[in-house]
DNA sequence: CGAGTCCTGTGT
DNA sequence: ACACAGGACTCG
């Protein structure tokens, strides 16, 4: 259940682990994790070696060198999906990369969300997603939020808005900015726009210093055990006092996501 | 917009 | 038995 900071997390771990190491086999598991022809898949990556390791919002990029050649692998983890070196294989596994001279990298992911998909060029889909919530000027975040007509907590979650947010760092973020999760965009005036853009950067700076300090390092063995999770003030705290003021905090759905919020801290 | 779908596991 | 899970796509 990676968002942004996980993510960067693990590809900080892929970095150390797998970085110029040359791709020997690659085995699927489950045919339906890779976008596209599996076999096919599996016969471009071989003899790649693994130039670069990106992260685009929620997505991993592996960048590609066979020869003059480049291109490159997108992995996205979804819900379950994660990676382990030279970990033991299990019912979860789902694909097995072999690289030359190196350690094993082992895909696992329970629910089968994740999808693997190989191109030449970065593909359409991850072109068209909204800036990096890390690299976002207050300026442009003020503007795009206005232009928005919706509650603030589903624009947040619009990978099309920014790229890498998802349901508990979107809720952290409301609850840090003092904004309900169903205020609506276009009525956001500067100041609350700054406590957003401000409370945004700082939950995901606080998770990913937080991940990187972590003692699960999830690209080793027991990174099947799970993910880390910053500590929350809202996200999956129903009913238990707000950290803040004593005040309950509730739950709601918005955009059909389970939604958290301290109804004293976050005025509409 | 919301609802349904893909999946399996966990908690009540 | 049932609700729910941190994601994203498709459909009506």
């Amino acid at each position: 259940m990676p968002e942004l900071p996980e993510v960067e997390t693990i590809i900080r771990g892929l970095r150390r682990r797998v970085l110029n190491r040359r791709i020997a086999n690659v085995e699927f598991l489950l045919p339906k994790l890779v976008v596209g022809n599996v076999d096919q898949t599996a016969a471009r990556l071989r003899g790649q070696r693994i130039v670069g390791i990106r992260r685009h919002g929620k997505y991993i990029v592996f960048e590609l060198e066979r020869g003059r050649k480049r291109s490159c692998l997108v992995v996205h983890l979804r819900m379950t999906g994660n990676f382990i070196v030279d970990g033991d294989a299990g019912p979860h596994t789902r694909a097995i990369v072999a690289l030359q001279g190196g350690p094993t990298l082992l895909y696992h992911d329970m629910r089968k969300f994740g999808r693997w998909q190989w191109s030449e060029r970065l593909p359409e889909r991850l072109r068209e997603l909204g800036p990096e919530p890390l690299e976002i000027t207050l300026e442009d975040f003020a503007k795009r939020i206005r232009s928005r007509h919706a509650m603030v907590k589903a624009v947040l979650l619009d990978q099309e808005f920014l790229r890498g947010l998802g349901n508990i760092y979107a809720d952290e973020a409301l609850f840090r900015a003092r904004l309900h999760p169903k205020a609506n965009t276009a009525k956001i005036g500067a100041k609350r726009a700054g406590r957003l853009h401000a409370a945004i950067r700082d939950v995901l700076t606080e998770a990913i210093a937080q991940g990187g300090s972590t003692i699960i390092n999830y690209v080793d063995s027991e990174g099947a055990q799970g993910y880390f999770q910053l500590q929350t003030y809202v996200y999956g705290k129903t009913g238990e006092p707000c950290k803040v003021c004593r005040g309950k905090i509730r739950r709601t759905l918005v955009a059909s996501r389970s939604t958290h919020y301290c109804s004293k801290c976050q005025r509409r």
